[in-house]
RNA sequence: GGACCUUUAGCUCAGUUGGUUAGAGCGUUUCGUUGACAUCGAAAAGGUCACUGGUUCGAGUCCAGUAAGGUCCA
């Protein structure tokens, strides 16, 4: 066996494990009769993204949910991949592109979308490879591509099938639209920020009065030109008398029409509202609703057309705004302006304000909505925390058919075949059903002569809400049962941020339901049965990480650092359920500590003694000899099994960092400072040194276990190092006993656990605390040895003396005798006597003094509130007796420590 | 405007159905390298649990309201 290095160094390590993983095809999902599967699908990153703390986050859970699941024997299935991202990755292609001066123009669709391949090919799979450097134990052999050919069958079949069942439509509707990217998006994607604007005040003179004028408030002057009426509330007396009027438009100047309308707001501005329909939601339904025409001012990329005047065409929209405030001030229309703050719609990839514009699209009316409700609402699907329940009921019922084209070129080509020649303005929805001039279809057209294809492409979530099953072979049934299909869907766990629970987890849910296990019942269908929502990584002030801010570590400098068990187990420590997450460095230090000291106790396993050649546990167990236990044998056998049990339940409830926690407590509390320790003296004694180390190897062996989700890599480098498993294994071959299966094989093997012997260690614990405790008061060295007198009755002092060798260490003690005695000396009230230090000499009385009346004074205080509750007799006639018996047994306690004080008090005079 | 979250030690946060004297990590102070670990050990200081009321024998915990900060939706 190789020695163990005195500090753990993670980088050879880390590297050397997760190549053997690999080379081992440890991580492949496989079907195996008779065990439970447990699969997670990897919330696809973005092909063009690069490893961020949130994706540390996020991917760290997985991996800790399919690691327990392989050690509790289950056969879990990770299925890595990432999607396509369209506006994202033309963007960065386009900029590359940019740097030539070339446009993907110059290129046309067909090379330029090889280039995005080109760039795919080479850059794509960079977040990929840093999910490795994390130690994720994904299935790399199934990693999948939202464009890989299969998949993108599965794609474009769901548009073909999804519009022959009659839910996607083809509509000249508003959507916003994205200028830099010259695309519409979906209603998701636009981000409302509040903007410092201004608002102009505008009047618009009366073509029959000369000399009277409406005002009208807007933003937007720019888009003047493209005005067609001025609407008014019909019951305003305001202007009662001017509905059917008509007023000069100050910009483009013609004659526009007054139209009274029910959705203008009286209380907002003068109360009357210009109409462009062109260029507002609202407008455009007003414009509908009395019949006026649509003037569209802008161009697709933000700039204005030759409809806005030959002022303003030409002008980007922002430039416009500034020229048209100064056209309407000199002409006399501007009647005032003010600083206004309103909301304004971003887009989401490239943060510029959206346009609402008039353009064809292609629509979902989006299937299953009741059922996608009833399966969260009836629990089918349960949320952590379960509070996300209620945005995503929410959202169902509001929701708004989705615009699924995107007038891009990289993502998957819509297949529809229009007839040459035919005027795609004129289309109606019985036009889209009529075969001769419009073709819908996976193959295309037989002959695809005379066909010209549809140029938009489908919003990339269009195919990551299939990700769930089309990433296993769906609906290919060779594909599927290949993949493990019907072993492995529904899947178990979806780890993902809130922030894309309308984007993709909402999505994936309608997907399911519509898509898979047709005819069978709802939880069948169903793509998970649990959605674990983490929280967001923020930076020390709060603030959200961002590249812009420049706030956010590099996950690999840290990995560097502190090595990815370090920054696993740091991060997942701090951690809550559901709540946002303070970055703070010093907690992956943290991280990287507690390796290090489980590294230092199995050194000194290593040191101590020979190996145990058992593999398995029982045989370990089996070695035992219960009756030469100590007390701290039973208690540390105890704790392993509560601590056991604790993590249990914590996986349950998905409470991660909870279980890291109660892990790093128990092996750093419990077993480093307390069992390890004592084991030094143990360890001298042939007679109790062959338990104490078959019990250090059991804490070790299911402790390794029970971290090994968490901090794979140094696990399996002890595990090896330790001899703990078979020849040719991992770590991950190993089984690991929940809470009952521990105690049960414990039972089976003739190890009770001794519950008084248990309680009995809290007592030599304290005693040794407060004996350490004493030389710290009168700054004595915690290691130098100091002579303890004891008075006590015989039955704490048989503890004592029971315990003697191993308190003498721990305490620091030359001796600890036993006395009638003792005048003058500091002393402590321990649960096992009155404890004196033999400094008599050297001990100044009156702050001895202090010492002792400000420990009484304390102690008076609880006594007090103790009487008053055993007093009450409310309290004594309704409380449960348990209650009451420990405030009882916490009274006489609490007296007889006074009394003992109080004696100590007196004898310092 | 609607919904949700947060407020506990100097900092960042736990605190599971209400029940002994409210915890952890970091930081701070003092002491300490004899063989697991200074990436460490020992000891200590530090909290009117945001505020106001209510329910209860008993509230950090449940209810109502207030304040501050944050998120999402409109």
């Amino acid at each position: 066996m190789a020695e163990i290095t005195k500090s753990y160094e993670p980088r050879d390590v880390e590297k050397k494990w997760y190549a053997a993983w690999q080379a081992a095809h440890a991580f492949a999902g496989k079907v195996v009769a008779g065990k439970e599967a447990y699969s997670i699908v990897i919330p696809p990153p973005n092909v063009t993204g690069v490893l961020t703390m949130g994706h540390v986050l996020n991917n760290t859970l997985q991996d800790i949910l399919i690691r327990r699941a392989r050690l509790e024997g289950k056969s879990p299935l990770w299925i890595p991949g990432t999607d396509h991202a369209g506006i994202a990755t033309q963007t960065v292609v386009e900029r590359e592109l940019r740097k030539q001066k070339k446009t993907r123009r110059d290129f046309g669709r067909e090379k330029f979308v090889e280039k995005v391949w080109e760039w795919r090919h080479e850059k794509g799979g960079i977040i990929l490879e840093q999910l490795r450097r994390l130690g994720a134990s994904c299935d790399w052999d199934r990693t999948h591509f939202t464009m890989d050919p299969v998949y993108s069958r599965a794609v474009l079949g769901v548009f073909v099938d999804l519009f022959r069942k009659g839910h996607i439509y083809r509509g000249k509707r508003m959507v916003n639209w994205c200028p830099a990217s010259q695309t519409a998006l979906s209603d998701e994607e636009v981000i409302m920020k509040p903007v410092n604007g201004t608002l102009y005040k505008v009047r618009y003179e009366l073509v029959d009065r000369p000399g009277e004028y409406i005002q009208v408030s807007t933003t937007r002057p720019e888009t003047i030109p493209g005005d067609v009426a001025i609407a008014v509330h019909p019951e305003d007396p305001r202007y009662a008398g001017l509905v059917g009027k008509s007023v000069w438009r100050p910009l483009n100047r013609a004659q526009i029409p007054i139209v009274a309308d029910l959705a203008v707001d009286r209380e907002f501005g003068s109360g009357a509202l210009k109409i462009t329909p062109a260029h507002d939601k609202v407008d455009f339904d007003v414009g509908a609703r009395h019949r006026l025409p649509i003037i569209d001012v802008l161009n697709a990329d933000g700039t204005l057309n030759e409809l806005a005047g030959p002022e303003l065409a030409g002008l980007d929209r922002f430039a416009g705004r500034k020229k048209a405030a100064e056209l309407l001030k000199a002409g006399g229309a501007l009647v005032g302006e003010e600083a206004y703050a309103n909301n304004v719609g971003y887009s989401e990839r490239a943060d510029v304000p959206i346009e609402p514009r008039l353009t064809w699209q292609w629509w979902l009316r989006y299937p299953r909505i009741e059922e996608a409700k009833a399966a969260v609402r009836d629990g089918h699907i349960k949320f952590y925390p379960e509070r996300w329940s209620k945005v995503y009921l929410h959202w169902l019922e509001n929701i708004q058919d989705w615009c699924i084209s995107r007038q891009l070129w990289w993502g998957h080509r819509i297949p529809v075949w229009y007839r040459q020649g035919l005027d795609r303005e004129k289309l109606t929805p019985s036009d889209l059903q009529d075969p001769t001039k419009v073709h819908i279809s996976l193959e295309g057209p037989a002959d695809p002569t005379g066909w010209v294809q549809e140029e938009d492409v489908l919003d990339t979530w269009f195919s990551s809400w299939l990700w769930p099953f089309a990433t296993m072979g769906w609906p290919d049934p060779g594909e599927m049962k290949k993949a493990g299909f019907d072993y492995f869907y529904p899947t178990t766990t979806l780890v993902t941020g809130p922030d894309i629970i309308f984007f993709w987890v909402a999505r994936m849910i309608m997907a399911g339901l519509e898509f898979t296990h047709p005819g069978e019942p709802l939880e069948r269908r169903l793509p998970f049965r649990h959605v674990y929502f983490t929280g967001i990584i923020r930076d020390a002030q709060g603030r959200k990480m961002s590249k812009s801010l420049g706030n956010s570590p590099d996950p690999l400098d840290l990995i560097d650092k502190y090595g990815a068990d370090g920054l696993r187990f740091g991060l997942i420590a701090t951690a809550p359920q559901g709540q946002d997450i303070r970055f703070q460095e010093d907690r992956i230090e943290g991280g990287k500590n507690f390796c290090n000291k489980l590294w230092n106790a199995c050194r000194f396993r290593q040191m101590s003694g020979e190996p145990d050649p058992s593999v398995t546990l029982p045989p370990i167990l089996a070695r035992l000899d219960v009756a030469k236990f100590d007390a701290d044998d039973h208690a540390i056998l105890d704790r392993l099994l509560t601590t056991t049990r604790e993590v249990d339940r914590c996986f349950l409830e998905f409470e991660f960092s909870a279980a890291a926690q109660t892990l790093y407590g128990f092996f750093w509390n419990d077993f480093c400072d307390w069992y390890v320790e004592v084991s030094k003296s143990k360890l001298q004694s042939p007679v109790t040194k062959f338990n104490c180390l078959a019990i250090q190897d059991i804490v070790l062996r299911q402790t390794l276990l029970l971290l090994h989700p968490f901090i794979p890599f140094i696990t399996e480098e002890l595990w090896q190092l330790l001899g703990y498993g078979r020849p040719n294994s991992f770590i991950e071959d190993a089984h690991l006993r929940n809470a009952s299966e521990l105690a049960s094989t414990q039972d089976l093997q003739g190890v009770k656990i001794d519950h008084t012997q248990v309680a009995a260690v809290q007592a030599v614990k304290t005693f040794v605390s407060q004996a350490r405790a004493l030389k710290a008061d009168h700054n004595l060295a915690s290691r130098r040895d100091v002579r303890f007198f004891v008075i006590a009755g015989d039955a704490a002092w048989e503890k004592v003396q029971a315990n003697l060798a191993k308190i003498t260490r721990m305490a620091g003690a030359a001796e600890i005798l036993r006395k009638e005695k003792v005048d003058g000396a500091p002393a402590a009230v321990t649960p096992l006597g009155t404890l004196f230090l033999d400094l008599a000499s050297t001990v100044d009385a009156g702050a001895e003094k202090v010492r002792l009346t400000k420990e009484l004074d304390a102690l008076a205080k609880h006594i007090v509130a103790t009487e008053a509750r055993l007093a009450n007799e409310a309290f004594v006639s309704k409380a449960p007796p348990a209650v009451l018996e420990g405030a009882r047994k916490q009274l006489a306690d609490q007296k007889a420590k006074s009394a003992e004080l109080t004696r100590l008090l007196k004898a310092l005079g």
